[in-house]
DNA sequence: CGTTTTTGACCGGCGC
DNA sequence: GCGCCGGTCAAAAACG
Protein backbone atom coordinates (compact mmCIF):
# COMPACT_ATOMS: atom_id res chain seq x y z
CA UNK A 1 0.00 0.00 0.00
CA UNK A 2 1.37 3.38 0.85
CA UNK A 3 3.62 1.96 3.04
CA UNK A 4 6.09 -1.09 3.50
CA UNK A 5 4.68 -4.45 3.40
CA UNK A 6 2.95 -4.85 6.55
CA UNK A 7 1.16 -8.09 5.66
CA UNK A 8 2.92 -10.06 8.23
CA UNK A 9 2.28 -8.09 11.05
CA UNK A 10 -1.53 -8.34 10.25
CA UNK A 11 -1.59 -11.63 9.29
CA UNK A 12 -0.28 -13.18 13.09
CA UNK A 13 -3.18 -10.90 14.55
CA UNK A 14 -5.68 -12.28 11.85
CA UNK A 15 -4.92 -15.87 13.17
CA UNK A 16 -5.46 -14.66 16.70
CA UNK A 17 -8.55 -13.72 16.56
CA UNK A 18 -9.80 -16.38 14.55
CA UNK A 19 -8.12 -18.99 17.04
CA UNK A 20 -8.30 -17.22 20.35
CA UNK A 21 -12.03 -15.54 19.52
CA UNK A 22 -10.65 -12.48 20.97
CA UNK A 23 -12.50 -12.04 24.26
CA UNK A 24 -12.49 -15.66 25.49
CA UNK A 25 -8.43 -15.78 25.47
CA UNK A 26 -8.10 -12.00 26.42
CA UNK A 27 -10.08 -13.24 30.17
CA UNK A 28 -7.13 -14.72 30.84
CA UNK A 29 -5.09 -11.07 32.44
CA UNK A 30 -8.15 -10.74 35.06
CA UNK A 31 -7.49 -14.82 36.04
CA UNK A 32 -3.86 -14.20 36.79
CA UNK A 33 -5.13 -12.01 39.43
CA UNK A 34 -5.76 -8.22 41.15
CA UNK A 35 -4.62 -6.18 38.13
CA UNK A 36 -4.84 -2.05 39.68
CA UNK A 37 -3.96 -1.50 36.45
CA UNK A 38 -6.56 -2.77 34.02
CA UNK A 39 -5.05 -0.42 31.64
CA UNK A 40 -2.38 -2.20 30.57
CA UNK A 41 -2.13 -5.15 28.23
CA UNK A 42 -0.56 -8.49 29.06
CA UNK A 43 1.05 -9.17 25.16
CA UNK A 44 1.96 -12.90 26.37
CA UNK A 45 -1.45 -13.98 27.80
CA UNK A 46 -3.55 -12.42 24.58
CA UNK A 47 -1.44 -11.82 21.57
CA UNK A 48 1.52 -14.22 22.11
CA UNK A 49 -1.22 -17.27 22.43
CA UNK A 50 -2.41 -16.78 18.51
CA UNK A 51 -0.21 -19.39 16.20
CA UNK A 52 3.28 -20.83 16.81
CA UNK A 53 3.30 -22.79 13.76
CA UNK A 54 1.05 -21.42 11.67
CA UNK A 55 1.75 -17.56 10.03
CA UNK A 56 2.64 -17.96 6.30
CA UNK A 57 -1.02 -18.45 5.11
CA UNK A 58 -3.56 -15.75 5.34
CA UNK A 59 -7.30 -15.50 4.75
CA UNK A 60 -7.63 -13.71 1.28
CA UNK A 61 -8.29 -9.75 1.88
CA UNK A 62 -10.53 -7.77 -0.41
CA UNK A 63 -10.03 -4.18 -1.24
CA UNK A 64 -13.21 -2.43 -2.46
CA UNK A 65 -12.75 0.77 -3.92
CA UNK A 66 -15.80 2.45 -3.59
CA UNK A 67 -17.01 6.41 -4.46
CA UNK A 68 -20.00 6.22 -1.97
CA UNK A 69 -20.07 7.30 1.13
CA UNK A 70 -19.01 4.78 4.28
CA UNK A 71 -21.98 4.59 5.49
CA UNK A 72 -23.62 3.17 2.45
CA UNK A 73 -20.88 0.74 1.33
CA UNK A 74 -21.99 -1.12 4.41
CA UNK A 75 -22.39 -4.71 3.15
CA UNK A 76 -25.16 -5.53 4.82
CA UNK A 77 -23.18 -6.80 7.97
CA UNK A 78 -23.01 -5.08 11.57
CA UNK A 79 -19.73 -3.78 12.00
CA UNK A 80 -18.32 -2.13 15.14
CA UNK A 81 -15.88 0.60 15.10
CA UNK A 82 -12.79 -0.85 17.09
CA UNK A 83 -9.83 1.95 16.49
CA UNK A 84 -9.33 4.93 14.09
CA UNK A 85 -5.74 6.36 13.42
CA UNK A 86 -3.82 8.52 10.89
CA UNK A 87 -1.63 7.19 8.62
CA UNK A 88 0.93 8.73 6.75
CA UNK A 89 0.62 9.22 3.28
CA UNK A 90 -3.52 9.81 3.89
CA UNK A 91 -3.93 13.18 5.15
CA UNK A 92 -7.49 11.49 6.64
CA UNK A 93 -8.08 8.86 9.12
CA UNK A 94 -8.69 5.08 8.97
CA UNK A 95 -11.41 3.63 10.47
CA UNK A 96 -11.27 -0.10 12.16
CA UNK A 97 -14.34 -2.11 11.91
CA UNK A 98 -14.94 -5.19 13.03
CA UNK A 99 -18.00 -7.69 12.50
CA UNK A 100 -20.26 -8.01 15.84
CA UNK A 101 -21.41 -11.01 14.87
CA UNK A 102 -20.95 -13.47 17.15
CA UNK A 103 -17.82 -15.55 16.25
CA UNK A 104 -17.20 -13.51 12.64
CA UNK A 105 -13.62 -12.58 12.70
CA UNK A 106 -14.13 -10.25 9.72
CA UNK A 107 -12.04 -6.94 9.85
CA UNK A 108 -12.93 -4.29 7.83
CA UNK A 109 -10.89 -1.07 7.22
CA UNK A 110 -12.06 2.18 6.04
CA UNK A 111 -10.18 4.96 4.96
CA UNK A 112 -10.50 7.96 2.42
CA UNK A 113 -8.91 7.61 -0.54
CA UNK A 114 -5.96 10.33 -0.24
CA UNK A 115 -6.19 10.65 -4.01
CA UNK A 116 -9.96 11.56 -3.98
CA UNK A 117 -11.68 12.44 -0.90
CA UNK A 118 -14.66 11.18 -2.13
CA UNK A 119 -13.64 7.69 -2.87
CA UNK A 120 -12.84 5.48 -0.28
CA UNK A 121 -11.37 2.50 -0.05
CA UNK A 122 -11.99 -0.27 2.22
CA UNK A 123 -10.32 -3.43 3.18
CA UNK A 124 -11.88 -6.87 4.31
CA UNK A 125 -10.05 -9.15 6.12
CA UNK A 126 -11.62 -12.80 6.48
CA UNK A 127 -14.83 -14.33 5.36
CA UNK A 128 -18.14 -14.04 7.28
CA UNK A 129 -19.16 -17.78 8.52
CA UNK A 130 -22.68 -16.56 9.64
CA UNK A 131 -25.85 -15.01 7.39
CA UNK A 132 -27.06 -11.74 7.39
CA UNK A 133 -28.50 -10.54 10.48
CA UNK A 134 -31.32 -9.98 8.24
CA UNK A 135 -34.08 -8.82 10.86
CA UNK A 136 -33.75 -5.20 12.35
CA UNK A 137 -30.24 -4.67 10.74
CA UNK A 138 -31.10 -3.01 7.70
CA UNK A 139 -33.86 -3.02 5.45
CA UNK A 140 -31.97 -2.59 2.36
CA UNK A 141 -29.92 -4.90 0.67
CA UNK A 142 -26.99 -2.95 -0.13
CA UNK A 143 -23.54 -4.66 -1.47
CA UNK A 144 -23.58 -7.94 0.00
CA UNK A 145 -23.38 -9.05 -3.94
CA UNK A 146 -19.89 -6.88 -4.47
CA UNK A 147 -18.34 -8.39 -1.13
CA UNK A 148 -19.50 -12.11 -2.37
CA UNK A 149 -18.26 -11.63 -6.03
CA UNK A 150 -15.14 -9.94 -4.85
CA UNK A 151 -14.49 -13.02 -2.58
CA UNK A 152 -15.95 -16.09 -5.76
CA UNK A 153 -13.39 -14.42 -8.15
CA UNK A 154 -10.46 -14.54 -5.67
CA UNK A 155 -7.55 -16.30 -7.09
CA UNK A 156 -6.45 -18.02 -3.79
CA UNK A 157 -6.24 -21.52 -4.05
CA UNK A 158 -7.39 -22.63 -0.68
CA UNK A 159 -10.05 -20.31 0.16
CA UNK A 160 -12.29 -21.89 3.51
CA UNK A 161 -15.68 -22.03 2.77
CA UNK A 162 -17.18 -20.25 4.90
CA UNK A 163 -20.58 -21.61 5.23
CA UNK A 164 -18.77 -25.19 5.15
CA UNK A 165 -16.51 -24.98 7.48
CA UNK A 166 -16.67 -21.83 9.63
CA UNK A 167 -13.61 -22.55 12.00
CA UNK A 168 -11.73 -24.27 9.05
CA UNK A 169 -8.31 -22.90 8.99
CA UNK A 170 -5.96 -23.60 5.82
CA UNK A 171 -3.02 -24.38 7.43
CA UNK A 172 -0.35 -24.97 4.82
CA UNK A 173 2.71 -25.84 7.53
CA UNK A 174 5.24 -27.48 4.97
CA UNK A 175 3.64 -25.52 1.90
CA UNK A 176 6.28 -22.47 1.72
CA UNK A 177 4.99 -21.52 -1.90
CA UNK A 178 1.58 -20.93 -0.46
CA UNK A 179 -0.23 -17.96 -1.35
CA UNK A 180 -0.32 -16.06 1.86
CA UNK A 181 -2.90 -13.62 0.84
CA UNK A 182 -5.11 -13.27 -2.07
CA UNK A 183 -6.13 -9.59 -2.39
CA UNK A 184 -8.86 -8.67 -4.70
CA UNK A 185 -9.31 -4.60 -5.46
CA UNK A 186 -12.63 -4.25 -6.51
CA UNK A 187 -12.51 -0.47 -7.98
CA UNK A 188 -15.90 0.68 -8.24
CA UNK A 189 -15.63 3.72 -10.70
CA UNK A 190 -19.48 4.95 -10.81
CA UNK A 191 -19.83 8.27 -11.22
CA UNK A 192 -20.21 10.57 -9.11
CA UNK A 193 -22.00 13.01 -10.40
CA UNK A 194 -24.68 11.15 -10.71
CA UNK A 195 -24.71 10.87 -6.99
CA UNK A 196 -26.05 7.39 -7.31
CA UNK A 197 -25.43 4.31 -5.62
CA UNK A 198 -26.21 1.86 -8.01
CA UNK A 199 -23.16 -0.70 -7.49
CA UNK A 200 -24.91 -1.69 -4.42
CA UNK A 201 -27.67 -3.17 -6.18
CA UNK A 202 -25.95 -4.05 -9.18
CA UNK A 203 -25.79 -8.21 -9.11
CA UNK A 204 -22.72 -8.18 -11.72
CA UNK A 205 -20.59 -5.67 -9.75
CA UNK A 206 -17.50 -7.32 -11.81
CA UNK A 207 -17.99 -6.26 -15.10
CA UNK A 208 -17.68 -2.64 -16.19
CA UNK A 209 -18.21 -0.41 -13.11
CA UNK A 210 -15.89 -2.91 -11.08
CA UNK A 211 -12.78 -4.17 -11.68
CA UNK A 212 -11.29 -7.07 -9.39
CA UNK A 213 -7.67 -6.93 -8.95
CA UNK A 214 -6.12 -10.06 -8.09
CA UNK A 215 -2.91 -9.19 -5.93
CA UNK A 216 -0.39 -11.72 -5.05
CA UNK A 217 1.57 -10.73 -1.54
CA UNK A 218 4.20 -8.99 -2.98
C1' DC B 1 -30.45 -0.60 29.56
C1' DG B 2 -27.81 -2.07 25.80
C1' DT B 3 -24.98 -1.13 22.15
C1' DT B 4 -21.86 1.64 19.71
C1' DT B 5 -18.57 5.31 19.27
C1' DT B 6 -14.54 7.93 20.76
C1' DT B 7 -9.85 8.70 22.47
C1' DG B 8 -5.49 7.27 24.45
C1' DA B 9 -2.09 4.08 25.28
C1' DC B 10 0.52 -0.12 24.21
C1' DC B 11 2.34 -3.60 21.43
C1' DG B 12 4.72 -5.81 17.66
C1' DG B 13 7.33 -5.48 13.57
C1' DC B 14 10.35 -3.15 10.41
C1' DG B 15 13.60 0.20 8.94
C1' DC B 16 17.57 2.88 9.54
C1' DG C 1 19.90 -0.35 19.29
C1' DC C 2 16.53 3.16 18.65
C1' DG C 3 12.79 5.20 16.42
C1' DC C 4 8.74 5.08 13.60
C1' DC C 5 4.37 3.24 12.02
C1' DG C 6 0.42 0.62 11.84
C1' DG C 7 -2.91 -1.98 14.38
C1' DT C 8 -5.60 -3.36 18.40
C1' DC C 9 -7.26 -3.11 22.90
C1' DA C 10 -9.49 -0.94 26.70
C1' DA C 11 -12.41 2.34 29.46
C1' DA C 12 -15.59 5.92 29.36
C1' DA C 13 -19.14 8.55 27.17
C1' DA C 14 -22.96 9.16 24.07
C1' DC C 15 -26.95 7.68 21.70
C1' DG C 16 -31.02 4.83 20.51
Amino acid sequence: MEHKSGNETTEQQLFCSSDCEGDAAIKTEEDLGDEPDPKRRLSESTMQYSSPVIKTFREPRVVVQSASDIGRVSDGYRWRKYGQKTVKGNPNPRSYYRCTYNGCPVRKHVERASDDEKSILISYEGKHNHDLPGPKNNSDPPASPLISSAMAVTPGEQIPSSQSLPEQKPLELGGEKAPESALVVVSIGHNSSTGEDRECLNPPLLNENSAAVPVENA
